[in-house]
DNA sequence: AATGAATGAGCATTCATTCAT
DNA sequence: AATGAATGAATGCTCATTCAT
């Protein structure tokens, strides 16, 4: 038999190698050849699996969006409701996301600057976004007392926690010493509480 | 005889340049050329006002600084109390923010991204953050009722409300149309009620 | 399959083109391109195999100071004493220097001039010299009678000599047909008989 | 009456200041920003007062040169017959040369390795050495039993003077530690010795 | 699959020279 | 005479991509 294709675990290698010199040196100075040193190949390798090197960003973009998706199916495994459900998204994406995953965070922001300049970059970070607004407004309109609120108040308390979430990533990633700690997956908490109180009444 | 100098009008061109070379490209991309274009000049002529495109960004980072200051103290001239000047603070971050000046806000999320990278637009764009927290902390803690806040507390709030417009701006220069008009500022103002509710009771 | 290297072949030609075009530009007009072109490379090849164009020139001296010191090697071979290991010493430096490697000589005046402003080379060229000046003591402190000198004097007979040859080599190339023929190797040896004389007495 | 033209005298300012240029960073590196900083002077008027960068350093050759032939002339006022004027000759070149005008030598040294690349440059490099070959020439021709002396070995005395001279300002200039205090002049001295001695003999 | 040498376009920066004032 | 802003060609260097092995 022939020696079965290690493809995909090069490509994974190579998108874990893009994620930490993204983190450390955004886009432009991540060269193939900085990428290729976290990965522990040679940099020829990378064009062997990737046609470029910004289809390699893409391949993290989409490796990101699994792992969030699923770090929020985990953590919210055991939610018994729809409340529970909205906790677990902030704690899964401000509870570990500001000291857990530093890299991650980092590299989405870079991601996020990109998606400023790059046409295709910018229709993966839309789809990202869009995906997440679709998440958080369906987790809130299952709260009871939902159906009264008009769908614009969803859609912006939706949007504002999305916003909440993008800066905590730029502050941590930028200024992790000026902020308190903590204070990202509070004010979410506050942002929540707010709704569900306007919910109910 | 001595011409009298025009360095000061140079260099402010050259710095809304890059403004606009920034907020369409981010730094790397950003090419003295592109900047040269945008300000209608030699690209010769930049190195002569400036020793490096490093100490453009750092001149822009400065302008930057000082419109938004200005730009607060504008709205804020009428307000006759603290609530009234953290809504002319809203207003001025995020008010007009969206819609009025992109330009700038997408040249804030480049500059972010390089934050993370480069120490000196690190450090920066910390003292930046820094003094934003300042500002806020203090118009929350004029505020009828403050003194009762613990004082983490009222850095948590002003983080909050920080990283709520870092985020809007990255939304809005990234994905503007998968967000819902005026959002941001009203969730700010939610966060501000949620304050003045928790400081009078 | 791992291609193998040839880096060892390429920087040596890389050194190889830097000799030639510093003896006819000298460092700043010796361009990368020029020297590619010496070397027949392309141009980008340099800065693959050296950091900088300071590197390369740093290589070339150590490459010319191995050449120095394997050229008296080979001539004192067959020397039997210090006054003849002295002798081919002179040789070694003058005898052949004027005419055979007329290009090593143009490179080495351009390299001492580089060494009046350039940190790094003016201590790789003051390790030259100080190598030159322990030789040529070890050397003279080795001839009979030589024990009754003051150390100092030594010392002085020897910078003497050096300073002959280095000016030899800058007469040599910058005006040649001004010069008489083999006027420097008759003027060494002539030094080198008056030390004689003195030692001996 | 109109004021009077101060040309020569700005002619002497941006000479003295590329003289002080070159010293330091050689003629490349010696911009013309940089001349005219070490004249105290307007970058624009050194092209007021010279065509080209290329013609102050021919000017600079020039004061070089009127000044080593004052110094020659001033030492060897007293001079009282053809030996001690070779001794002021060594004195003038090598006695003060050494500490006194570190400057003069390392921009000589600078202009020595122009000469090997600098077609008008080397000419005037020429000139100068064929100047002083004959003007040491003339010198030895003066002494005592110098006419049993063929002419060649004139010559030759001569050129390894002049070899020397030129060696110590290059060992002056880029490793004036390595060196033995007075080493220069000594060597002359002695070459002059032998000169004297094989002349009466 | 894998390697690392090779290429060349593009970049920031430097600088002699020009020129309006 | 003098100034200093302006120009643009040239330079060292970076880097994604290609390719022979």
């Amino acid at each position: 038999m022939s020696r079965k294709s290690n493809s995909a675990q090069r490509r994974s290698e190579i998108v874990a190698g893009m994620l930490a010199a993204m983190a450390e040196q955004g886009y432009e100075k991540a060269t193939v050849q900085l990428i290729a040193q976290h990965a522990g190949l040679a940099p020829g390798l990378l064009h062997y699996h990737f046609k470029s090197k910004a289809e390699i960003l893409l391949a993290l973009m989409d490796a990101l969006a699994a792992q969030g998706k699923q770090r929020f199916e985990q953590m919210s495994a055991n939610a018994v409701d729809a409340r529970a459900r909205l906790h677990a998204y902030v704690d899964a994406r401000l509870g570990l996301g500001e000291g857990a995953d530093a890299k991650a965070a980092a590299a989405w922001v870079m991601i996020g600057a990109e998606a400023v300049r790059q046409g295709e970059v910018r229709e993966l970070y839309q789809r990202a976004v869009a995906g997440e607004m679709a998440l958080v407004e369906g987790l809130l309109a299952d709260c009871p007392g939902a159906q009264d609120q008009p769908a614009e108040d969803v859609r912006a308390v939706a949007a504002g926690l999305l916003a909440l979430v993008e800066g905590a990533f730029q502050l941590a990633s930028a200024a992790p010493q000026a902020m308190p700690t903590g204070y990202a997956a509070k004010a979410a908490r506050q942002m929540l509480a707010d709704y569900f109180r306007s919910a109910v009444s």
